[in-house]
DNA sequence: ATAGAACCTGGAGTGCGCTCCAGGTCAAGC
DNA sequence: GCTTGACCTGGAGCGCACTCCAGGTTCTAT
């Protein structure tokens, strides 16, 4: 088994939601957000009800940046932290939603570098008239 | 010089609005949405105000939609129309643009596969949670 | 000639993901 | 004790990219 309880000189590093902000990215506006649509659960407080996080807390906010930065919806990240809040009997559940996120993002990276390329042509086809344009602006053929 | 101004029998192949639709993905509503930000100039039409798609504007429809699908937005395509609009002394401006896209598209694609490799992670470390959970059914160790 | 589908316009409405606000509480330094 | 700044809540507001609507016109097939 693991050992401590939170005990009161236990020195576990909470931190306030403006050192959150600062280390994510997020405005405390956006933590606070994320927590009452359920994406985090109820962050603890300390005696005059002001959020602290902890470690764990913060695994999972990063865990989320990366589902938001790879483009999963808040409602996909709701459903997610809510299998995750049930406990280990969805743990087949949320790993069949994380293999179809990971699907759907191979695809997407597919596609965006078939566009890059299109997109290098595209460059090149204006680097030429650029080329052109400025060969010939003295009109000598 | 090119030879042939639009005449009544030139075969050149205008399509409906829901023909348009149909070939790019987008609704009708999309369409005119575009024409009205002025994403693309003003579409051709019939005597009877309908608008009839040339083949230049499908071909600068799908340059648009490959902006899109890597993250442009409206207000940066309405840029780059803009530009395209004024002519052949804005070349540069629009090479320029295309380039600082194309450098921000190859940054992003790189953060996505950064992203993808530690989903990855996350899912082994989900499968072998699933593999222990299945073996542990009957609780011998 | 006419029915019905497709099209037109200007403008209002929607869903997402935040972001801001008002009015208050709490904590730390002077 | 008091000020000042960080924090709290519920709820309204915003920007983006569409999407829908009402009311009217046009096209096509019969």
């Amino acid at each position: 088994m693991t050992s401590g309880q939170p005990l009161p000189q236990d020195p576990e590093p909470s931190l306030t939601i403006a050192q959150v902000a600062e280390r994510t990215g997020l405005t405390h506006d956006t933590l606070r957000y994320y927590e009452k649509a359920g994406l985090i659960e109820r962050i603890g407080r300390t005696t005059g009800n002001q959020r602290r996080y902890q470690t764990a807390d913060l695994a999972w906010l990063e865990f989320l940046l990366r589902l938001r930065e790879t483009g999963m919806s808040i409602a996909d990240m709701q459903h997610f932290a809510r299998l995750r809040s049930e406990g280990d009997a969805t743990v087949a559940d949320r790993l069949a939603m994380l293999r179809e996120h990971r699907a759907g993002l191979a695809d997407r990276i597919r596609a965006l570098r078939r566009n890059a390329t299109a997109l290098d042509d595209k460059i090149d086809h204006y680097e030429q008239l650029l080329d052109e344009r400025q060969q010939g602006t003295d009109e000598t053929t």
